[in-house]
DNA sequence: ACTCTTCGTAAGTTATAGCTTACGGTAAGT
DNA sequence: ACTTACCGTAAGCTATAACTTACGAAGAGT
């Protein structure tokens, strides 16, 4: 049930906008504080959880810690979401063919 | 943003294990009630949460309410999910160029 | 060696999400 | 009309998620 963590982590707004930030590349935890509303450490904390869902990875190069989308994260909850998705459209079916029944043929 | 919302909502377990129930058809709050650790009261308010989300829809039948999975919400979500599903495609992509031109042709 | 940059972690505070019990409203059955 | 079943909302409590500041570690440059 790894889905779940990842839902967890995407609930978040402030780790959305980083999550939606790393959509534009690869960055270090620095530049992805500067423009957000809350400190360094408060990122860091964030970008940790991200990554204990499986949604992000982390790459170290020299001092900095360079962070990046993940997809298998990503791809677990994908899944996850179209089994609803064919739930819903098989109860419509069902739905549909109960109200055809109704009709004098 | 209503994604945002869809994910508030998903990401609380009590709440998803409704939202799961729901997959294998409409059902009323107290049969929902039965068997989720929590009390009746607290899954209309959490059916709450999962309505305002677009996630479910309701019915009156007499006294009775009967959720079902709404799937607007779901394909909100599902798109969003998607722009970061292309954008790390994208990302691996790049890498991948950018080490075979280290490659000594 | 010393400094500076970059970052993670610890400790403490505060807002709030999720739960409970209590209550009221509405429809159906007798 | 009275009772019963079904459900939403209000009020209050409690655990915790998200934030802050303070600190330390670790690498790069001089």
């Amino acid at each position: 049930m790894a889905y779940g963590n990842a839902l967890e982590a995407l609930a978040d707004p402030t780790r959305r906008r980083i999550f939606e930030r790393l959509r534009r590349g690869a960055q270090p935890v620095g530049r992805l504080a500067t423009g957000l509303p809350v400190s360094r450490p408060a990122v860091s904390q964030h970008l940790k959880v991200l990554k204990e869902a499986g949604l992000v990875s982390e790459e170290r190069e020299g001092t900095r810690r360079i962070y990046r989308i993940d997809p298998s994260g990503l791809a677990q909850l994908r899944t996850w979401l179209d089994q609803f998705w064919d739930a819903a459209l098989d109860a419509f079916k069902a739905e549909v063919e109960r109200s055809e029944g109704d009709k004098p043929e």
